[in-house]
DNA sequence: AATAAGTAAGTGAGTACTTACAAATAATAA
DNA sequence: TTATTATTTGTAAGTACTCACTTACTTATT
């Protein structure tokens, strides 16, 4: 991987997640890493490819937080650490433009693919069945969809205070 | 009005819904409407006009079934009205549009604008209040979060299914 | 000597928007 | 009513420009 391969992927993620993927030009994308037009198709042979390209980086991002909540015996710690998981993602700037990418593009192209999240899903429900809950695989799908609404905010709203609202969740789910 | 007029605004709607403000063309559009391209700009001007012109009819259509909630006094209703809302948008087609485009918009272009939503807020805050909950407004945004995260799931999950969610959400809010 | 990395200057197709003009409708005057 | 003017509604054929992508070529690395 050379230093303008890098260049061109970094100003992607950057471009991608602030203006979207069909509203960045491979021109000013080029400008922006400072390397030629040209060079963009060299490397990644297509726009679509190097979107393609960014996702599989983004994707071994995924997996790599998903891991720590999988790999969790404890219930109550596996509901605590998926919900953590987004404070996480939102104090770090490149990790929180991925997660922006990613939905971006899911409301750009209308794919949701909930096979990614699957891992999760099954984990919580294994843990909200470990605590007793009555239909663990709704409450499993209900931190999902808080989760995707914590994202929306997250990313479009000014005044969200993520942590607070993280805290404020697991406060409730302690019970 | 003319025929040829509305022609114009529901193809915009639908196709400003499916593929995004930026990937439709106003060529594509007027050939959807079945009208020449310049009818557009003579009608809005410019293409940016006609979102406005769509938006303005939404907004419409979203304090329509906004002050339904707003006007509710028994502060269990209140929850419960808001929660419906979204069962009913999902029923009617047109109105599912008007709301896809309105999320589709702010991922595109990144403007939440809270102040739309602030009177909800404001009528689930004093309902939560009135029915002795410690933290009311976390609790009023809380269920804002929750909309945002099953309008995310309805419009880009294939196996959701709405009204079995809303009714979990409406039993666990009766305790 | 061969391959990979890089660029400058194109290319055709598509973009939002304009112009010049025709047809329909409305307003006014006889 | 009818004739005449004015305004609105509509279109076909452009315009300048941007887009993703290509080509022909040079420079660096193996």
């Amino acid at each position: 991987m050379t230093e303008k391969k890098e260049n061109i992927l970094s100003a992607a993620l950057e471009l991608f997640a602030q203006e979207g993927f069909k509203s960045t030009s491979t021109s000013k994308l080029a400008a922006q890493a400072g390397v030629s037009e040209g060079l963009i198709f060299r490397h990644f042979k297509s726009k679509e490819g190097l979107l393609k390209a960014l996702m599989d980086l983004g994707e071994e991002r995924l997996e790599y937080i998903f891991a720590d909540i999988i790999t969790e015996s404890d219930p109550q710690e596996v509901i605590n650490k998926a919900l953590t998981a987004l404070k996480t993602v939102a104090a770090d700037p490149e990790q929180a433009h991925f997660w922006k990418l990613q939905y971006k593009l899911k409301w750009e192209t209308e794919t949701y693919d909930d096979s990614k999240v699957e891992p999760i899903k099954v984990a919580l429900t294994n843990a909200f069945e470990k605590l007793g809950y009555s239909y663990p695989e709704k409450e499993a799908q209900l931190i999902l969809i808080l989760m995707d609404g914590m994202v929306t905010k997250l990313f479009l709203s000014q005044n969200f205070d993520i942590n607070e609202t993280v805290d404020i969740l697991i406060e409730k789910y302690k019970e």
